[in-house]
RNA sequence: GGCGACGUAGCCAAGUGGUAAGGCAGGGGUCUGCAAAACCCCGAUUCCCCGGUUCGAAUCCGGGCGUCGCCUCCA
């Protein structure tokens, strides 16, 4: 592979919410990334939809990385705040406990997602001393003001409150919900420290006891860890306001840089029957229960079958829709494994279109990083590759039996390529093998001879009895195998 | 009510000025003992509706209709 140069670099380009525009992407410090991720806060089981910005980050980094950027991702776990302790409250735990919990099992699905660790994960909970120097920042510079206990920041210090989520200042503090927090100056302004309430986790601080308020902890871990200016920060959409532009103003007000971030990055929300899915409601899917269903592999190439952008309509027709389409490029994977490196030229049209291939995805991926579009040239290169493997071109000129065996080495290559920019196959052999049982092995065996002997009725017989235990049987000039029937784990 | 996004074939979904990707489902073929897999062919004279700009618009502008999101729990 050739190594990417400056021009091919900045062919990026990334839409950014806070301008409404896609343009070019370019870092502040030349060749390196940083790049600030918002996760969750650990107090129920993921659904579908806290699975989709892990995964589209997954690709991002990665791809900025194809194209020569040293990136630093990092993601955070906030271990504190209202709903944690509520819910563990109600639970009768400790709220480290739950938070503890459930962070491990987003860290296990993580791994069968295929998405590889970001840089770093920081909690909220290791950070209450950067907090704190936030928090003494603001307040320093008049931007925040303690009241009955608590510290908040002042919203009228920021003149450019609304720029991000493209809303009118004034406008927001009419519609302020009732219940209005008295100890507030003003209703827009938001918690920066909360006071200590027994029996919740708390931190001593030159402002009293008391624990983070949601927002600082995000400032605070992102400034530890990237410095004044970060180049991509993301989440899902449902966090441009208020929490990204609270975060924004704290920190452009605490550590003096405006703008603290490049590009503001948002993904689509995952829907079920037209609506968000959220913790919430409690309409979301459980993804461990969809992962040990449909396996890994098929979930993540679900999540990036539509731009990371769109609202994604999911449902367990369109998961099933995706893992018969994930079957096309699974069997060409099988069906290459072994296939020596490609070795000269393609003929015909086909050849042309498999060849091209990692061009191709790689454009794909330069566009804001479309994935969808990425997955069609994938298709486009399964269908070509395929013709050619089976000694057919458009054009009806001749495939040889050398182009035929070149054309699997291509294919092979080319998923490896496609699996490392979008992460297609399972690393380990659980998720990978299906082994077929003995019985089946020996109906097979006896299907092989009732074939040799002509006798098809006995032939089918078996056939049929091996479907009755999930098994579907395929005839090749190699030989008969059986898979698991409908089966669509990667 | 305010702000934002979206509306493309039966379903999912790309495409942001140059004449509609891809997937699933469906129909017809090739191959096969029959299947399965694979491949080939078929499907939107058209992109929610109505106007406008342009030589040319799904793509830009205006208006309308519809859906969704946010408006201090949210990936």
């Amino acid at each position: 592979m050739p190594l990417p140069d400056e021009a091919e670099a900045s062919a990026i380009s990334i839409y950014d919410t806070r301008s409404g525009t896609e343009r070019p992407f370019t870092p502040a410090h030349p060749g390196q990334v940083g790049i600030y991720v918002c996760g969750v806060t650990p107090y129920a089981p993921p659904h579908v939809g806290h699975a989709r910005p892990l995964v589209i980050w997954d690709v991002i980094r990665t791809h900025l990385e194809r194209r020569g950027y040293l990136v630093t991702l990092v993601q955070n776990f906030t271990d504190v705040d209202d709903k944690l302790i509520e819910r563990a409250s109600r639970d009768g735990v400790a709220v480290e406990d739950l938070a503890a919990r459930h962070s491990g099992q987003y860290l296990h699905l993580m791994e069968r997602l295929l998405v590889r660790p970001p840089d770093i994960m920081p909690r909220a909970t290791e950070h209450v001393a950067d907090i704190i120097d936030l928090v003494g920042r603001l307040l320093e510079g008049e931007n925040a003001y303690t009241s009955q206990g608590d510290v908040y920041f002042q919203v009228a210090s920021a003149p450019d409150y609304g720029l991000l989520p493209r809303r009118d200042a004034e406008a927001m503090k009419a519609g302020a919900r009732l219940d209005p927090n008295p100890a507030k100056r003003d209703p827009r302004d938001f918690a920066l420290w909360k006071r200590q309430i027994p029996g919740e986790p708390s931190w001593r601080s030159p402002f009293g006891g008391g624990r983070p308020g949601w927002h600082v902890e995000c400032s605070a871990m992102a400034h530890r860890y990237l410095g004044t200016e970060i180049d991509l920060h993301g989440g899902g959409v449902d966090l441009v306001f208020p929490h990204h532009e609270n975060e924004r103003v704290q920190s452009e007000a605490g550590y003096g840089v405006r703008p603290h971030v490049r590009f503001w990055v948002h993904n689509g929300l995952v829907t079920t029957d037209g609506t968000k899915m959220s913790k919430s409601l409690e309409n979301g899917a459980d993804l461990a229960s969809l992962v040990d269903r449909f396996g890994g592999p098929v979930v993540r190439g679900f999540l990036l079958s539509a731009h990371y952008r769109s609202p994604l309509e999911f449902s367990m027709e369109a998961l099933s829709d995706f893992a018969r389409a994930y079957e096309r490029i699974k069997r060409l994977h099988l069906a290459t494994i072994n296939a020596a490196p490609p070795a000269r030229d393609l003929p015909a049209e086909e050849g042309e279109r498999v060849m091209n291939f990692p061009v191709r995805l790689l454009r794909a991926l330069d566009r804001d990083f479309n994935t969808a579009r990425a997955f069609a040239e994938l298709f486009e290169m399964v269908r070509a590759a395929n013709a050619l493997i089976s000694g057919l071109s458009s054009s009806g000129g001749p495939v040889t039996d050398r182009d035929r065996e070149n054309a699997r080495g291509f294919a092979r290559r080319n998923l490896a390529m496609a699996d490392a920019a979008l992460g297609l196959f399972a690393r380990t052999q659980t998720e990978e093998q299906n082994p077929v049982p003995d019985e089946v092995e020996g109906l097979l065996e006896a299907r092989r001879l009732a074939r040799s002997r002509r006798d098809f009725t006995e032939a089918d017989r078996i056939r049929d009895q091996i479907a009755a235990l999930g098994y579907q049987v395929e005839d090749t000039p190699d030989g008969s195998t059986a898979r698991p029937l409908g089966d669509p784990r990667g």
